[in-house]
DNA sequence: GCCGTTTTCGGCCCGACTGTTTTCAGTCG
């Protein structure tokens, strides 16, 4: 993947944040935040003298970048490094706190991090200044505990962009796999372990890293560093002959782990990252498929290791034939340009066929949500233009979507007459977070219930680490899902990973379906997909779960007949 | 700073919500 594409675009992002809390005039800040955007989705790797081709990078944005390439960084953005301090910026990830607060708390009271802010609030500093009335203060001291909560973890779109980049950097081991966490596919990570078998000079190739900013520990067989982004990598060397056990042991789950161990013992034997054992005698130890085989059991997906029930299904030979990111044949929720996408329709289309896709369908916002400006006329216009575009792909199905807007009552943009003309219809939550957990319980089911919408986006609306689930009776919901056969959404960003997998769980308990989507605005998250198939797996979902493993003309019945059954 | 069937200057996603305010500023999607 684009990795030039990601450190210019933070890069840009960094210098949209400084220049607005510099006060810099906000129509300039929303240009590198396009520019940022548009590079960090641009399908091609960026290559000196090549920045103009992106849309929405000018020539004073592409010197910037010129620069970036060349050297990691450029002089207006080394400048206001120097002005503004690190930890003011990151007061702007404070939910409900932007840049105008984070300036005043910087420049009025000396406030220079998100720690001295919570120092502040604790020692009721800010009280009676101005703009800082007592909901202010508890809506910043929730933001700031909700950080928290998300910890020093980030969710797997960056742990699996980071862990790819350790693999790739040691060309010069005999094996090498990513375990722990990663490997499970789990929504958050808090360190990630990567495992050797090869030379004992992999540890210093890997220290030298330039990802690496700091050495934890380092030895032969076991090294630790904290990377620029703060989080904590492991590595570690293994003999290639106990390769199965140890890939085993560190990917866990502990808990899976010890279940295992138990197995073992009840059998007399030993289970460790060497290897089962009986005495001095090694049972298995290369392969992973080897240790479960010895002890009676199927091997058992990564995803699945969380005992919670996998182990006695592996024992019973009845694990669930998991839906993979190669059974996906469509994708049924994406944007375009004539809404927050950043990529035409031409080039959208383009990247899904070149994916391999047999259906693709183009959900753009609908007119409820007034910052998407979208019309009826505009959605008109897009449906013969995929008319037309149809024409080029003959292996690939276009099909008309939208992305409704949920209302606080539970209604949508359309009237069902207008709804009937779109092949999928998308309806999802973008505003009124807050609302009680009756009320937003009565608005999702009115959407389920609405037989103009067939599949349910980004149900709870969550972003991990910024914005909580909304709070409904998910049960509830999930029963007139089951009922009226409304499909729920994985959402596959990995910020948001919505549904999450236990929640998936109850909802397969209930009779519901479930489709995998990318929610794409723009071309590299076509590949998104393997992370919600990740959270479909993690809830042990099986193809006949996921509607968009479908045939097309089973699909589209399902589709019909749950609006026509409703 | 970007961009151009509105066109080389003058717009730029626009409205709602929140908390504070006495008429509005900041934030968010």
């Amino acid at each position: 993947m684009a990795r030039a594409n990601e450190a210019a675009a933070e890069a840009l992002r960094e210098y949209a944040d400084l220049f607005a809390l510099e006060g810099g005039d906000p129509f300039r800040v929303r240009s590198y935040q396009r520019a940022a955007k548009a590079i960090a989705g641009h399908p091609e790797d960026l290559r000196p003298g090549h920045a103009r081709d992106v849309p929405g990078v000018g020539s004073a944005i592409a010197a910037k970048v010129e620069e970036f390439l060349g050297r990691g960084g450029f002089r207006q953005l080394d400048e206001l490094r120097a002005k503004v301090p690190p930890g003011v910026r990151r007061l702007m990830a404070v939910p409900s706190l932007g840049p105008k607060t984070a300036l005043f708390l910087y420049r009025e009271l000396g406030i220079d991090s998100v720690e001295s802010l919570a120092q502040a609030i604790d020692g009721g500093r800010l009280r009676g200044v101005r703009g800082m009335g007592p909901k202010t203060v508890e809506n910043l001291r929730r933001g700031i505990e909700r950080q928290r909560q998300a910890g020093e973890r980030v969710h797997l779109g960056v742990a699996c962009a980071l862990a790819d980049q350790v693999v790739e950097s040691l060309p010069g081991a005999e094996r090498v796999a990513v375990a722990g966490s990663v490997r499970r596919m789990c929504e958050t990570v808090g360190d990630i372990d990567v495992l050797v078998a090869g030379p004992a000079e992999l540890m210093s190739v890997f220290t030298a890293q330039p990802y690496v900013a700091e050495v934890l520990a380092s030895g032969d067989d076991k090294t630790s560093v904290r990377t620029e982004q703060g989080l904590q990598v492991d590595l570690r060397r293994v003999p290639v002959g106990s390769w199965g056990s140890a890939l085993l042991y560190f990917t866990g789950s502990a808990d899976h782990n010890v279940r295992l161990r138990e197995l073992a013992v009840r059998k007399g034997w030993k289970l460790s990252e060497y290897g089962l054992s009986d005495g001095d005698r090694v049972l298995a130890s290369r392969t992973e498929e080897e240790v479960y085989a010895a002890l009676g059991m199927q091997w058992v997906p990564p995803p699945l290791r969380e005992d919670r029930g996998e182990v006695e299904a592996a024992l019973r030979h009845e694990l669930p034939v998991l839906v993979e990111q190669a059974d996906l044949r469509g994708d049924l929720h994406t944007h375009t340009d004539l809404t927050d996408g950043i990529a035409s329709l031409e080039d959208m289309a383009a990247a899904a066929a070149a994916r391999g896709l047999a259906y693709y369908a183009v959900t753009d916002h609908a007119p409820d949500l007034a910052m998407q400006r979208m019309t009826l006329e505009k959605a008109l216009a897009q449906r013969e233009s995929l008319a037309r575009l149809q024409e080029r792909y003959p292996g690939m199905r276009l099909l008309h979507g939208t992305e409704l807007n949920i209302g606080p009552d539970g209604s949508v943009d359309w009237p069902l007459e207008v709804l009937e003309g779109f092949d999928v219809r998308v309806a999802s939550v973008h505003s009124h977070f807050t609302q009680s957990r009756a009320e937003m319980t009565r608005r999702l089911i009115a959407a389920c219930e609405n037989p103009g919408v067939q599949i349910i986006g980004h149900p709870t609306t969550r972003k991990i680490g910024r914005r909580p689930m909304v709070d409904a009776d998910w049960t509830a919901v999930f029963q007139a899902a089951a009922r009226t056969g409304t499909v729920l959404e994985i959402d596959s960003y990995p910020d948001r990973a919505d549904l999450p997998s236990d929640l998936v769980r109850l909802a397969r308990h209930q009779g519901a379906r479930f489709s995998i989507d990318s929610d794409a605005h723009a071309v590299p998250h076509l590949a998104h997909t393997r992370f919600g198939v990740g959270v479909a797996q993690r809830a042990g979902l099986t193809r006949e779960d996921v509607v968009n493993t479908w045939p097309l003309e089973r699909l589209l019945a399902f589709l019909k007949g749950s609006a026509d059954g409703r």
